[in-house]
DNA sequence: TTGTAAGCGTTATCAC
DNA sequence: GTGATAACGCTTACAA
């Protein structure tokens, strides 16, 4: 692990000065001899350019950072799983931060875009302070939000529609005849929390059903704080039809719950759940889903981004992406058709 | 977007030299009055370091990369959920590559870490060539291999003990009373795929059970491949009665496919995963799996890489970590008892 | 205690 | 074409 070579190493051993070297590893315009003697050193040497010195002087990191809120939640990683490769094609490195949901991690990492180790940062943060717009306005370098912000922020921003996507759940389990269709949702005080518990109040009224409290119970986005949630709305409810989940883990401590309290599913219970993660395809009963598009959110805020890069100084830019509803057996059961299975599945 | 301040914009606003700013700026003794006036400025600009000039100083970028085989497979996902948290505790950053099992990119990889822009790496290579090891030899910079890598190379090394691993897994399904187990693995010129095969034919031969190459059917580490390979491996072997699958997302195939032929499981046929995903504990039924520590290996591997970064200049060192079989419904159904389940899950 | 100046490894602008 | 030389933004002797 000696000190590697550097340009003026290579230069001495060729004989010519740093300008040249830096030229020839440049591919400038160089005479024959030259390039020759300098690649000939640069090989024997096992030379290879300092990116950092690059850096400094190009104040261009090649490197976007990804904030995400949790690398446990296979929503985010479908998001990363498209954003990496598509920086990876456009000769970028990406640095993964996990925020942890936690504000003053996500302000952080606003914070530490001004120490210029990234030349944009895709960002998905689970609540919008007003630090975090204060701090966004003024970023040192591009931003892209996944979710939402509020109106009139001025960053690109890639948005779900979650608002259409309850209602495509809701009503379909309407459509398969249920009337007590209960919410089991995340914090309120997040984005995606307080944007699906208000779709799913708006579903409701839509169909004409009534908003009912009783129907409604908030924990939290991981699978044990959901089926905790679930049994308390059980005690409470027990009549209870459906179940509106906020995302695919609640919906599987739905089904944990359900099955020890020894209800079917989908004939005395049908569950949603939301974002349509690999979970929703190997579950069973195979779990219906909301998918939100994570994987195209986060190859849409990739995109966004890289334009910005190459130097679109543009107006900001929103981009929402459509719901889609996978039907599976958790509300179409009990007959289970094999071949609904396997299909979302992709990597090793 | 403007250019943002340096030393110099501080070091001229408070009437000082850069050099009485980088000792206020570093906490290096220095005069009260000095030390106001450069806060002070540099709270007014808003001054932040610049990371990529520090590190051109200090030899040193406070990242590390990691290098999965796979951004899709949860168990690489697993890794990476335990090496991100102690490598930020530590100060560092996390850069991310995603190789897709290419041995050009990992080789690239390794290439790139003569650029120095990061201080160290974590690698878990699928197939470990020649070119590895010569790469590895000349590393510029401290590498953490996960993944078995051949006897004599000197890098810090971490690995699952799958030998010990398939042999819970097979007695198992032993002690179950099956005796056609067969084997549905991945490529045999990938690590895990060679290692997991003999492993097999050596537990079988110490339970005197025969070898039956009929019994071993090779496809790759995804769902759909796993289930093709069954799929074949049924159309042979109709009366197989359990099948050891080299790692879950092959065993989900596997239960799509037994499903599909009307066969039972466990009745009919047992299936054993291996890795003891999150997959494993969410599918129906529900995998039982050998855990080959995914999570201990990260947490391994990113302290392992850690303690070479703090100065250690000690011997390479090989941990290896044990495996553990979590029984579940797909051997020991039917009765399925849901304490069994919502274990494992941690994210949102 | 403070300022001057020399790097860190590049790239880029000059004269020659 | 090529070679000095000056940045890039910072840390750190060394002098004052």
């Amino acid at each position: 692990m000696a000190d590697g070579p550097t340009i003026n190493t290579i230069a001495e051993r060729a004989g010519v000065s740093i300008a040249s070297v830096s030229r020839v590893l440049n591919g400038l315009p160089t005479r024959q001899d030259t390039v020759r003697k300098v690649m000939a050193a640069a090989d024997e040497l096992g030379y290879v350019r300092n990116a950092v010195a690059r850096s400094l002087k190009s104040r261009r990191t090649h490197q976007v950072a990804f904030a995400m809120a949790d690398v446990g939640n296979p929503a985010y990683l479908a998001m990363l799983r498209e954003i990496q490769p598509v920086l990876k094609a456009a000769g970028y490195r990406l640095v993964l931060h996990s925020t942890d949901a936690v504000v003053a991690d996500e302000i952080d990492v606003l914070h530490s875009l001004g120490e210029r180790y990234v030349d944009g940062l895709i960002m998905s943060p689970l609540r919008v302070t007003e630090t975090h717009l204060e701090m966004l306005a003024a970023a040192r370098a591009p931003v892209v939000i996944i979710g939402s912000v509020p109106e009139g922020t001025r960053v690109d921003n890639v948005r779900a529609d979650s608002r259409t996507g309850v209602r495509l759940a809701v009503d379909h389990l309407y459509a398969l005849g249920r009337r007590r269709i209960a919410m089991i949702n995340g914090p309120l005080d997040t984005v995606p929390g307080a944007a699906r518990g208000s779709a799913y109040r708006e579903a409701l009224s839509d169909l004409g059903l009534p908003y009912d409290e009783d129907l409604v119970q908030i924990g939290d986005f991981y699978r044990r704080e959901g089926a905790r949630a679930v049994a308390e709305l059980l005690a409470r409810v027990p009549d209870v039809d459906a179940l509106m989940c906020a995302n695919d883990l609640i919906a599987l401590g739905a089904l944990d719950v359900l099955r020890c309290a020894g209800k079917r599913v989908p004939q005395d219970v049908a569950v949603v759940g939301m974002d349509d993660t690999d979970l929703a395809a190997a579950s069973w009963p195979s779990l219906t889903s909301v998918s939100l598009g994570s994987a195209e959110r986060g190859k849409a805020a990739a995109e966004l981004l890289l334009e910005r890069l190459r130097g679109g100084d543009r107006e900001p830019r929103l981009v929402t992406v459509p719901p889609r509803l996978s039907v599976r057996a958790s509300t179409a059961g009990p007959a289970y058709r094999a071949d609904e299975r396997g299909g979302k599945e992709g990597g090793r």
